[in-house]
DNA sequence: TCTGGGGTCCTGTAACCT
DNA sequence: TCTGAGGTTACAGGACCC
C-alpha cells in the first residue's frame, strides 16, 4: 500500500519492461525459466539484443558478440528473437498505458513516458498509478516491468533504471539533487563514451561535479548544444513534456554480411533488397522520401554516409535503388571490401500531403502499381513472396549473398528521436 | 574481443539565395 | 553589373540511444 501523496510534484511516469525480448522468449518457454537465455544474432557476426538477468550475471549484455557472450555464459540458451511476437505485446501494454493516460509516448517497444497529471483524481497519486501499471502489466502480459516517477522525463527515466529489475522508484522534487548529483557523468542523458571521456579529462567524473562548471565551460569543451543540454540536466531541468504519436522522420534498412564483399554486382543486388523493403515500409505508413541516403561500411569500419534529395518525393522501391545506386557508384570503389550497406528514406511526408507535386512530377506510376501488388501478395502470403527478378536465384528461390540472420520484423518506422531520447531497441 | 540494426540530433562546411 | 554580407539549405560525419 501506497502512503497517500507520497509522489506530489511528480506526473511522470518512465515504465521500462525487464529485459524484454528475453522475458517474453521465457513466457513462450517456461521450461527456460530461472537459466540464462539470450536473444539476438547468432552467426559469427551476431550481437546480443536482450539477455535475462541470469545471462546477465555473467557479464553478458546487449551489443556484445553473441560469441564473446556465449564464452562468458556457455551455458546460456540462445534464440533468434521473433518481432512480430514482441511488436504484439508491445501493443497489448501501450494499449494499457493508454487505458490510464492519453499522454503515452512510446520511446521503443518496451518502454514508454506516461504523464498522469489528469489521471490522478481516478487512481491515485503518480506512484500509485506506477504499481498498478505493474501489477497489470505482470497479470496480463506475465513479465515484470519498472517504474520511474518523477517531475521530469529525465529523472523518471534514471529511477526506473535504478529501480530495475521488477521495482518502482518515486524521486520527488525535493530529494531529485540528492538522487542526481552522485550518479556518474555518463548516466546522463547524450554523454556516451565519447563525451564520457571529455569530460573525464576535465576531472568531472559525477553529475554533481559537472553540476557546478560554468555553463559557458561545457558550451566551450562540448558545443554550445550539449554543454547547455547537460548544464540543464545536472541541475534537474528538463523543459520536455510527454508527447503521443510523434512524426517520424526516417526509416531504413541496413544489413551487414556474414563476410565482407567485394564484388559490385552483390552491393547492388543488396541494395535493390534493401530499398524494397525500405520503400515496402513507406508505404505501410503512408509516407514518401524527399531524401535518400546510403551508407557504407569498410571491412576496417571506417563508415561513410551520401545522401541526395529527390525532385519528387517517392514510396517506389526503383527509385530509391536507382538514387542509391546512383550515390554508390559516384564513390567509385574499386573492389573494396565492404561489410554492411545501408539505404534509409529520410525527410519523410505523408503521402496524402504529396498528391499534388507527384502529379506535377508526373510520375510512372506502373512501377508503384507493381509494387502495390506486391505488398498486398506479402501480406497474404508472407514476405518476399514477390521481389524483382534479380534478387531471385535461377530456380526462382529468393536469393542473396548470406547476410546476417535478419532480426527485423518490424511493421514500420519508429517514431524515435535519438540524441539520447529514443529508441527501438530493447533494454541499457 | 571485435563491434547489429534502426533511429535522432548536432556540427561544420559548402553552395545558394537575397 | 558586380560584390560582399548574412541567412538558409544540403550534405557529410560523428555521437548517442537502446
Amino acid at each position: 500500500m501506497v502512503e497517500h501523496g507520497r509522489s506530489a510534484g511528480c506526473t511522470v511516469l518512465h515504465v521500462d519492461m525487464d529485459a524484454f525480448f528475453a522475458s517474453v522468449e521465457v513466457r513462450r518457454h517456461p521450461e527456460l525459466a530461472g537459466t540464462p537465455v539470450i536473444v539476438g544474432g547468432a552467426g559469427n557476426r551476431g550481437v546480443v539484443t536482450s539477455a535475462t538477468y541470469e545471462a546477465r550475471r555473467y557479464g553478458v549484455h546487449a551489443a556484445m558478440p553473441t560469441a564473446r557472450a556465449l564464452r562468458l555464459c556457455p551455458t546460456a540458451t540462445v534464440l533468434p528473437g521473433d518481432m512480430a511476437l514482441y511488436a504484439e505485446v508491445s501493443r497489448s501494454v501501450m494499449a494499457l498505458f493508454r487505458s490510464i493516460t492519453p499522454l503515452v509516448e512510446p520511446l521503443s517497444l518496451d518502454e514508454a513516458f506516461l504523464d498522469v497529471t489528469g489521471a490522478g483524481r481516478r487512481l491515485g497519486d503518480a506512484a500509485e498509478i506506477g504499481e498498478y501499471l505493474r501489477a497489470r502489466v505482470f497479470d496480463e502480459q506475465g513479465i515484470t516491468c519498472s517504474v520511474g516517477v518523477a517531475g521530469t522525463k529525465f529523472v523518471a527515466k534514471l529511477a526506473s533504471t535504478s529501480a530495475k529489475p521488477d521495482g518502482i522508484r518515486n524521486v520527488r522534487p525535493a530529494e531529485v539533487m540528492d538522487f542526481l548529483h552522485p550518479l556518474p557523468v555518463g548516466a546522463l542523458w547524450g554523454v556516451g563514451p565519447k563525451t564520457e571521456e571529455q569530460l573525464l579529462r576535465l576531472g568531472l567524473r559525477t553529475v554533481g561535479e559537472l553540476a557546478h562548471v560554468p555553463a559557458k565551460t561545457l558550451q566551450r569543451a562540448l558545443g554550445p548544444a550539449a554543454g547547455t543540454h547537460l548544464h540543464e540536466l545536472s541541475w534537474g531541468r528538463d523543459p520536455r513534456r510527454v508527447v503521443p504519436d510523434e512524426q517520424e522522420k526516417s526509416t531504413g534498412h541496413e544489413e551487414t554480411f556474414g563476410t565482407d564483399v567485394d564484388d559490385p554486382a552483390v552491393i547492388h543486388r543488396e541494395l535493390l533488397l534493401l530499398s524494397e523493403r525500405t520503400a515496402a515500409r513507406l508505404r505501410s505508413g503512408g509516407w514518401l522520401a524527399r531524401t535518400v541516403s546510403i551508407k557504407v561500411r569498410f571491412a576496417d569500419f571506417a563508415t561513410l554516409t551520401r545522401s541526395r534529395t529527390l525532385e519528387v518525393p517517392t514510396d517506389v522501391g526503383k527509385e530509391l535503388y536507382d538514387t542509391a545506386r546512383v550515390l554508390y557508384d559516384a564513390l567509385g570503389l574499386d573492389r573494396a571490401r565492404i561489410r554492411l550497406v545501408g539505404v534509409r528514406a529520410e525527410r519523410l511526408i505523408e503521402a496524402g500531403s504529396a498528391a499534388q507535386q507527384l502529379e506535377l512530377g508526373a510520375r510512372e506510376h506502373g512501377r508503384r502499381d507493381a509494387e502495390l501488388a506486391a505488398d498486398r501478395a506479402a501480406r497474404r502470403f508472407g514476405a518476399g513472396a514477390v521481389r524483382p527478378a534479380t534478387l531471385l536465384h535461377r530456380d526462382g528461390r529468393p536469393g542473396r549473398e548470406a547476410p546476417l540472420t535478419s532480426r527485423n520484423g518490424r511493421s514500420g518506422p519508429s517514431s524515435s528521436r535519438g540524441g539520447g531520447t529514443r529508441s527501438r531497441h530493447p533494454e541499457e
